[in-house]
DNA sequence: TTGTAAGCGTTATCAG
DNA sequence: CTGATAACGCTTACAA
């Protein structure tokens, strides 16, 4: 590549003598537009650069633009990001990629990032160590991070120096985050198998420090306790928030004597496995069982019975936070310092949930569950 | 940041003269590094950089390491990248992020990626059109682009000028590619529905130009017409490779008569669908219809019941894609020119697939499927 | 309003 | 084997 002729006269075209088209093999550069324009190359910098509206003659203006569009000139971002010390690049950290809900988050936050002009790195915690995703982003000269779940604050104290971070769905104060109204979330689900009459209530979600499953487990306990349900631990299972996850601990609570009649998972993950499981079992649902997720992810109302379970908005979950993470990076030590808090409070509002009421919970069964208990005659 | 005194003498600890631990403001440089050492810069830059064998005094060599290891030296990724004038990034394109499937193809190759020192720019055509995806990652002058089923015959000329390009399941004698089996794939549908006794068969799947969908039909249609089975046009639905357009296409499919009694779908998204307003209707899975899948996606195993469908290597697929690229890149004028096409050559073989027979394929009804055509009557 | 000069942190090409 | 010196393409004072 870029062999032989990049400064040489122009012999093959005679005619044009003064900043001819480039030869094929070389990119256009801000040189040869200015070249072109008959500008020194600063000048064209100016008028190509940020500052669109900069101290430049309108003619001059003109003519630079003319030849940037005859040229087809493209800036080059990483010049620009050596020059500037600033890559105009986001780095989105999610704790797996197989989540359809993270990956809901990582469109919102793509779309806001890209319409800003801003690069995401996308990096898989499930594939890496979150220290090594750090490494690397900083080498690259990231300007800011989207952190989304990775318990933030057990982070090594300067792997984070110098980048702007918000978290999500995960609260600090050392780092300013965007979060959904988890507890809500397990308060709505409690208060809609209540509703159903449930009382036999159980609960499978994971052990880990996630902020916001914990704050959905909090939101269902404090509802059911202040309702005067027990919450018996045995009915309170462990389990990662996977499809498999949901199946064993759903296994393990079927096998239970009384049966609980209704299970609120702590994603539709989970929960699309304790219907899977109860399905496998011959246990029929919504009848015998109820199952109520959360998320709402598309998959929830395609299978069968389609799944109640709590919306949560994800999309706009991944966009707020990218909102908030370039405002924070784009008012660095501007006048408006006030603004960027004005702005920081308003965004960080939790977002709001909503119950989705479908066919996989039903009115608790009249007679004890227990009669009913094993139903692996069926298929 | 960065205010003041990057450059002046150290007013502040006199007692340390040369290469003091740099002001904390400011991130470490080679610079810092060869002066802790009490070498040349570039010398520096010789020992740290790719060549790590190069020649320099091994006593040198460790002076180097030592001062960078005791400064905490991290490189430039995007000072190297101006230098070297490359990126180290690559760009991936995909059809619609919402598509496990291509989530697993692009796991596949960000794992790859990522392992080489590559950054993985990822990008989502249902969010922006192809072209300006195309225009941001020039832009960021990635050295590498991944494109999965994106038409790349369709693009403007020159948009891929200067860039290498791997194609993901999309033959082209202009670009080397990377595919599935995708016509076996078809056919072993076909031999599967046909050993199980179904004559009448019917297909649903996308009208676009992308190739591997194209020949997982043609897989099917070439083996039924061996078969001497009759291929009706009312049987073939076009729609959109998604569960909605499955849902719709399986309700014309079932208002049909006599109504056929199996279903090939072009992706397993589409077979969610079809299975989905089978349920939906009342009709029964398998005994009334059976549908197959192709991809195996991790929601096949989930829904119920489970989904009978052609494994489809996704994560390989991708994996394989993104080495080649990388040996496209790196082995760019060396001399063994012959290296690379032989690697390219083994590469490029189509990946194998398999049929995985689970619950949603079944022997054909041994009535005429008109029999129990309207089965509306159920829930 | 414009051009000149100095850098951003690396890599690469040379002399010594 | 090593160290100046010049790129890479762009931005940003500062001077004209």
């Amino acid at each position: 590549m870029r062999i032989g002729n990049t400064r040489l006269p122009c012999f093959s075209s005679p005619q044009v003598m003064s900043a001819a088209l480039p030869p094929e093999s070389r990119r256009v550069t801000i040189r040869d537009v200015a070249a072109r324009a008959g500008v020194s190359q600063p000048t064209a910098s100016l008028v190509l650069g940020r500052h669109p509206t900069a101290r430049v003659a309108a003619a001059t203006r003109e003519r630079v633009l003319a030849a940037a569009e005859a040229l087809g000139y493209r800036p080059n971002v990483v010049a620009r990001s050596l020059a500037r010390g600033r890559s105009f690049a986001l780095g989105v950290v999610v704790p797996d990629l197989r989540n359809p809900f993270v990956l809901d988050v990582i469109a919102g936050a793509e779309r806001v990032a890209s319409s800003a002009g801003y690069a995401v790195l996308l990096c898989d915690q499930s594939a890496r160590p979150v220290s090594a995703h750090l490494e690397t982003l900083r080498a690259r000269q990231i300007d800011g991070l989207l952190l989304d779940a990775v318990g933030a604050a057990t982070l090594p104290e300067d792997a984070l120096h110098g980048v702007k971070v918000v978290l999500i769905d995960e609260p600090s104060d050392q780092w300013p985050g965007v979060s959904t109204d988890a507890q809500t979330a397990g308060k709505l689900a409690a208060e809609h198998l209540l509703e159903l009459g449930h009382r036999e209530m159980a609960f499978i979600g994971p052990s880990s420090n996630v902020h916001a499953f914990r704050m959905r487990e909090r939101g269902f306990v404090q509802t059911l306790r202040t309702a005067g349900v027990a919450v018996r631990s045995d009915r309170w299972r462990r389990a990662p928030a996977t499809v498999r996850g949901g199946q064993q601990s759903m296994r393990a609570l079927l096998a239970l004597q009384p049966r609980p009649t209704a299970v609120f998972c702590a994603n539709d993950l989970v929960a699309i496995g304790a219907v899977k499981q109860c399905l496998t079992q011959g246990v029929s649902l919504p009848t015998d069982v109820s199952v109520v997720g959360c998320d709402d992810i598309e998959m929830a109302r395609f299978i069968t019975p389609e799944l109640t379970t709590i919306a949560v908005p994800a999309r706009e979950l991944g966009a707020r936070a990218a909102r908030l993470l370039l405002s924070l990076i784009e008012h660095v030590n501007t006048p408006v310092e006030s603004h960027v808090v004005a702005s920081r409070r308003a965004l960080s509002r939790q977002l709001p949930v909503r119950l989705i009421a479908r066919g996989s919970s039903f009115a608790a069964p009249a007679s004890p569950a227990s009669d009913i208990a094993s139903g692996r005659l069926r298929t």
